[in-house]
DNA sequence: AAAAAGAGTTGACTTATATCAATAAAGATA
DNA sequence: TATCTTTATTGATATAAGTCAACTCTTTTT
């Protein structure tokens, strides 16, 4: 089921020779997922190291509101929700499968004892860890620190598959209404920011657009 | 000026000899601030592994508004921002003293090659980095899942000193207007959640409070 | 090509929070 | 204690974004 091959595969893993994966082996299990299937709930507590193998997974949380806020979509070959593991915690949100998909989990405790102390494994973790927070950095950036429209003229100007998206979906990426996110589309286009070519946005003044958000 | 005694007094270097801890000194150095004074600014390049030793520094952005959001407080002796120095990236955020103060600056590369394969040294990084993404979840928790309600709530029943603060001071901790935070007081103390005594409020529901937020 | 379904847009209205201005309370200073 | 200064509260109003409902445009299915 798990071979020792995919486990080389996992770029925290490269470094391994081939005792060392067999040992990781022995302590480790594949999980297949189909979507829509929860990995973990908020206040689970941690006990594996996981790691997405396939297919995306997202952490989310419920607001007050029962809105689902995704704070984060993982695709292979990342870490998930590794600080709750390390720090001994209970998960901070919770883990679904938006498709198919499946998981390494490593038992974290025989981890940190065999694997922890090899310079490779443990500054791949220090790479995974500094991205995270790369990460959060920038949700806090986008979600606390701008308002709709700055966020908008970020996102899009970020990330070049924003406009292809469906409407619908950009919005809840960005946390706001498909309402808000089309009144502002079409703020931006009065602008001359933006333009719409058959039925999907292209930006064609990105200096402005960068003006919004800096 | 800088001691070797102060440096084991770090927890991250605590199991340094006194070999490790010499040259640690060698690519170290200390700087004072007064209160007020800029540690850095957001885009600087990050250059140092920096730790407070004494004081307190925030990390804060400007919002479109030119409102101050503080993402974070340091006190000694806290890492900060050494995912940017890890990431060999620009700070994401500005960095001043609140108080008077002072940083250890090391060397980053030099720390890198001489320190970073150590496993205690390693160890306590992690710590960092997961405690980071910790607090990180936690503002994200505050300020972007919950409303205004719901953020007082949370933070008045998990800070033991948040009712001690002065109103002012506790809202723009909050990232609201101290007239909203006075305006949820008052609603507090008619549902009977708290009580004025003596000009400052006290928490007399904490499960009626908990439920706000959870 | 017509019909149906889904997605996007628009307008009217609501709500949460910010803003501004006036006052009240608390704390500091004389 | 009286006065000044700062901080907190309150009310009125403004603003950004959400909600709901109608409508229009796409896309898919038949």
């Amino acid at each position: 089921m798990l071979s020792i091959d995919e486990l080389k595969s996992i770029n925290f893993f490269e470094h391994l020779d081939e005792k060392e994966l067999k040992l990781l082996l022995s302590i480790s299990r594949k999980r297949t997922f189909s979507q829509g299937e929860i990995l973990f709930y908020e206040k689970d507590k941690a006990q594996h190291l996981t790691i997405v193998l396939e297919g995306v997974v997202k952490i989310y949380k419920i607001d007050p509101k029962n809105n689902e806020i995704v704070l984060h979509r993982f695709r292979p070959k990342s870490l998930v929700a590794e600080m709750a593991v390390f720090e001994g915690i209970s998960y901070p949100a919770s883990a679904a499968f938006e498709s198919e998909g499946s998981v390494l989990e490593i038992d974290f405790e025989k981890f940190k004892e065999y694997f922890l102390a090899n310079t490779d494994v443990a500054f791949a973790l220090f790479k995974s860890l500094t991205q995270k927070i790369k990460y959060l950095d920038n949700v806090i950036a986008l979600n606390v620190v701008l308002d709709s429209t700055a966020r908008v003229a970020k996102y899009i100007c970020e990330n070049d598959d924003a406009l292809k998206m469906k409407n619908n979906q950009l919005a809840q990426y960005l946390h706001m209404t498909p309402e808000t996110l089309s009144r502002i589309l079409k703020k931006f286009t009065k602008l001359g920011f933006v333009e719409k070519a058959d039925s999907s946005y292209k930006i064609v003044n990105k200096e402005a657009l960068t003006i919004l958000f800096e």
